[in-house]
DNA sequence: CCCGATGATGTTAGCGCTATTAAAAATGCC
DNA sequence: GGCATTTTTAATAGCGCTAACATCATCGGG
């Protein structure tokens, strides 16, 4: 390690003294070359590089110049040991939708790496003995706070708990803003509602629904704002509703159900997109041509959207930004609630969705 | 800092006197105490932390049992920076199977923690600018090596800008052994061996083949597995092979094709899962039972396995595990390779895969 | 024109751990 | 038994950063 390409590079120029003076390794810009680089002392490349108030521009003009020619960027370890523990964020997982949890993963690591705080994630099924053990080992790992995705979001034991301990609750996926933790969600009322005037703007008005889990606060939430829709916009429009529980195959039977009607929907909306392939193999399944026969959409806008033929108009849920913003509050928090004594209302940061039309939903066919 | 929620309760029990004792912050156990309370020094301590050799078993064993009393973890942070800079591993990703992504932060994520590396993730695409954009990126946060999975493996420039740059590179889940990087991988040859096995002794001796995506390695030697398996155990069995791209609409595109034939095959080995549900789609669509009608196996084991029903007999890759592996080679090889001169050859580490028999496999239909 | 308010910046002291070096204890050899 | 050698342990100096305090300008009012 001693010397390879890299110092060639400084090597070569022969004349920045200072590069050469502090070390020799690649890639390690630290804070103190750009300080001196900038003819300020540490503290104020600090203070600039965490936007702390009290630099005058002219001042923060300059460091950041420094850090861009020196391609400056803070070292995460040293950060978040400087901070004294604080940056130490928990994630907790079981095993959701998959493609979910890497979108969450994602997210949350990248503004970790952003805000150099650690991420400890931690897996745990969903009962609630291994729930609470999980959250054990996470807090006397000394986090500052736990983000919850989406099972673990509704769990009340869970946040009781983090509360009890005074570590920070950031419930992540969850339907409605609560009193008792922090929340990051979208709106899955006005999202479903978005999807249903899809379907009632390309003509259907036999309609069927699949609910979600019910343990899951989304699940209502996705159902009202579907109701709402139709209530308001076609309270003529005949729905059908069946229970699924987010998985392909409670989709897969709901569409049974749903398709063997007398009058069979000519649309089904599938509160996630799991549910809703699942639909499609039950419509393949009876020759039913998608979206010629049935219109199919579904729900989050996951992997298994677009891997399926034809790719799903669904609703694109900000996961991973969701997860970012999750991971943000626990930080914040956690500065901020470190002196004033943890009062405050919890904080419900909602981000925006987007319905996304795709091949798997046409105008509803003549009538029969 | 002083103190806040948490030291309430504490105060509140008065009865807990260890939790006093140990010291004012939760979870916060340093070496320091650990050495305190088994009369050692903390490098003592530290070198039994880290498995150095050249501490007398007798002390080892004292140390340990106070980790253990205090619960000590270490602050991976600290270890970071003292290590200087070292334990600092890159993982690129694009947008694999979305389900292999979740799989391989997990395994590495975990590994991280518990060897107190610092991962830094990093996104790109498919194509070679993107993707030497994301290691230049990854090289200048100083990171000592970096991890490429699946479609990343087989990226020559990739490696050959690695190398070039001193930084160590692991190819995770490549098809062969390189004599240019590190490579942690499976027996693809082999599953598809077993997999091939499984659908002769099941008596099918008409077997439709779906390759993988032709720039990545293992689907040659998925494919190869299955050839040679046929050639060993049943030369007379006919075989028919289509070109898939390992998406689920290649896969459902193949299985049309296979499916057509004049006298199709009675099992369709895709060489990955959202292939075999796209095969799977395929066959419901003209009406066929699976496994009645149809055997449909996958590779992978992936989320899509059994989101589908029925659920898919497939090969069982240890993704987390080989994640895992990578990041272990990163560290071994940064802190071993830093004195002597880089030489040695790369490693090579296979890790085990299991058949995984569920519902979509069965016996080959009576003769027609 | 001096003195306390404000800013704006600089200094100092660690955060918890590991490398390095020095010291002590155990061992070997003649 | 004495001294070179080889373990095994202890002491010390940072890693790169930030919190807390110290310092230095700058400025207006008495």
């Amino acid at each position: 390690m001693a010397n390879h390409g890299a110092s060639a590079e400084n090597g070569g120029g022969g004349r920045d003294k200072s590069v050469n003076l502090k070390g020799k390794r690649k890639g390690a810009v630290t804070m103190d070359q750009v300080a001196r680089h900038a003819g300020v002392s540490v503290m104020t490349v600090s203070r600039v590089m965490n936007n702390v108030p009290g630099v005058k521009v002219s001042t923060r003009d300059i460091v950041m110049r420094a850090v861009k020619e020196l391609g400056y960027s803070p070292n995460a370890a040293a950060r978040s040991l400087a901070r004294h523990g604080s940056g130490r964020v928990g994630l907790l997982y079981s095993n959701p939708s998959a493609g979910y949890l890497s979108e969450i993963l994602v997210g949350a690591l990248d503004e970790a790496q952003r805000s150099g705080a650690l991420l400890v994630i931690e897996k745990c099924d969903l009962s609630l003995e291994s729930e609470k053990a999980a959250i054990a080992r996470m807090v006397s790992g000394g986090v500052a706070g736990v983000i919850l995705p989406a099972p673990h979001a509704d769990s009340l034991p869970a946040i009781a708990d983090l509360r009890d301990q005074g570590v920070i609750a950031v419930a992540v996926g969850t339907g409605r803003s609560r009193q008792d933790a922090n929340v990051v969600r979208m709106d899955d009322f006005g999202a479903a509602a978005d999807m249903t005037r899809h379907l009632l703007e390309l003509g259907h008005r036999r309609i069927g629904f699949i609910k979600g889990a019910e343990n899951q606060s989304v699940s209502m939430e996705r159902q009202l704002g579907f109701e709402h829709e139709i209530r308001k916009a076609e309270p003529a429009a005949r729905v059908s509703v069946e229970q699924g529980n987010f998985t392909y195959r409670s989709g897969f039977e709901a569409a049974e159900k749903l398709l063997a009607e007398p009058q069979p929907p000519t649309a089904i909306f599938a509160s996630n997109d799991d549910m809703a392939a699942g639909v499609m193999a039950a419509a393949h399944r009876r020759g039913l041509d998608v979206p010629g026969d049935l219109t199919v959409v579904g729900f989050d806008d996951t992997h298994i959207a677009t891997a399926v033929w034809p790719e799903l108009t669904t609703i694109r849920q900000p996961v991973a930004a969701m997860a970012e913003a999750a991971l943000r509050i626990v930080l914040d928090e956690s500065r901020s609630g470190r002196d004033r004594a943890r009062a405050g209302k919890p904080v419900d940061r909602m981000l925006p969705h987007q319905l996304i039309v795709r091949a798997s939903s046409g105008p509803a066919p003549a009538v029969d």
